[in-house]
DNA sequence: CCGTTTACCTATAGGCTGTAGGCAATCGCC
DNA sequence: GGCGATTGCCTACAGCCTATAGGTAAACGG
C-alpha cells in the first residue's frame, strides 16, 4: 500500500508522538508503527533516528518563532515581553514533546540555518521599546532569554507544582521584574 | 573475577560516562563494558537503565547542593548570589552529563526525597539578605531559579557561543540584574 | 569447615537501528 | 496506450541494548 510519506509528514508524526509519549520515545520504529509501515521504509525519507529528532527540533523552533512573532506584532514594552514569553510558555504547554525537542543540541551549521536566529531577533526587537544602550543589547537579550527559558523549563518539569501560589502568579511577577530591569537598565 | 560492585559504584561509573560521552549514551551495557563485566551482572545492583539514570540524577542533585551550600557559607547579598549561581555554572561545566541528568523528571516521592528541597532552601536563604516581603519569597525564589537555570542551560547548549562578548561578561550582568531586582523589590 | 549468601556468569527473548536487495505501483515520454 | 525509469514500500538480516532465568563459584559467618 502507498502511504504518500514525505520527510515532512514523518517529522510531523514524530512531533505528535513526542507530544503524546515524550520526546524520548520518538523512534523510527514508533513512527513506522504509527503510520502502519515497516521501520526500514522510513529510511528513505529520514536518515535515521538522529536526523528524525533534529527535524522535529527544527520544526519546533520554526513553529515557536512563528507564534512568537505573530503574538508580538504591534506590541512594545511589557506587552511585548508578555507576548514573547507567553508564546514560549503556551507552546511548551501545548506541545511538551516538541518543546524539549527544541532544546536539542544542533550542529553549528544546522543551528545557523534554523529558526534560532529569528528568536534572538525577536528578543532584540523588544529592546527598542526600552532605553538599553546598544552595547548592552547582547546582555539584555541573554538575560531575557535565560529567564524565559528557565521559567518555562522549570514549570514544565513540575518544579513549581508543589508550592503555592500558582505558577501563573509568578509568571506575572517575572514579567514585571523583566520590565523593571529593562526600564531602569542604566540606573545605579 | 570479583569487582566489588555496589549500586553506588555503578552510579558513579555511569555519571563519569555521562560526563565524557553524554547523558544520552549512559546505558547498562556501557557501564558494564566500562567495569569489565557482563551487562546482566549489573541488574543485581541497579533495577535497569531507568533506575540507573535516576540514580545519576540524584547524585548530581546532591553534589550540586553540597557545592552550593559550601560556596555560600558566610556570604550574603550579591556575594551569595554569585556563590549559588557560580556553583551551578561551574558544576555544569565540569560535569555536563551529570548536569543534564539533574534535570531528569523524577516521580514525586523520589523528588521529595532528593536534594531538590535543599536547593530551594539555599535560594530562600539568599533572600534574608534583602528586604523582600515574606509573601513574595516564592516568586523571588522562582525568578532566581529560573534565571540561573536558563542561563546555565543556554550556555551549556552553546547558545552564547556565536555572539560576543563572552558568556562570562553576561554572567556578571545577570548577577547585577538579580541583585538590583532583589534590592529594589518593593520600589515602584 | 561447611552452609549460606553474594557476585558474577551463560543463555535467551524481544525491541530498535540501519543496510542490502527485491518487487510492484506510478510517472514521464513517446 | 504502452514502456522504461523511478519511487515507495517490502523482506531479510546483522548488531546492539534491555531484561529475565537460572547456574557456578568465591567469600563470609558460625
Amino acid at each position: 500500500m502507498r502511504h504518500g510519506l514525505t520527510a515532512e509528514r514523518v517529522t510531523v508524526i514524530g512531533a505528535e508522538l513526542a507530544d503524546t509519549h515524550g520526546f524520548g520515545s520518538v523512534t523510527v520504529s514508533a513512527v513506522a508503527r504509527e503510520v502502519g509501515v515497516k521501520p526500514a521504509s522510513l529510511y528513505a525519507h529520514v536518515a535515521g533516528s538522529q536526523d528524525l529528532r533534529a527535524r522535529i527540533a527544527l520544526l519546533a523552533l520554526e513553529e515557536m518563532a512563528d507564534r512568537a512573532s505573530a503574538a508580538m506584532v504591534g506590541r512594545a514594552g511589557r506587552d511585548a515581553l508578555a507576548a514573547l514569553g507567553g508564546a514560549y510558555r503556551d507552546y511548551a504547554r501545548e506541545h511538551p514533546g516538541r518543546y524539549v525537542a527544541a532544546q536539542l543540541r544542533l550542529d553549528p551549521e544546522t543551528a545557523a540555518a534554523s529558526a534560532g536566529p529569528r528568536h534572538s531577533a525577536l528578543a532584540r526587537a523588544i529592546l527598542h521599546g526600552y532605553a538599553v544602550p546598544e552595547v548592552d543589547h547582547v546582555h539584555a537579550v541573554r538575560i531575557l532569554g535565560s529567564l524565559f527559558r528557565g521559567f518555562v523549563d522549570l514549570e514544565a518539569a513540575g518544579a513549581f507544582d508543589h508550592s503555592s501560589p500558582s505558577a501563573d502568579a509568578s509568571w506575572l511577577r517575572t514579567l514585571d521584574a523583566l520590565d523593571a530591569l529593562l526600564t531602569r537598565w542604566d540606573l545605579p
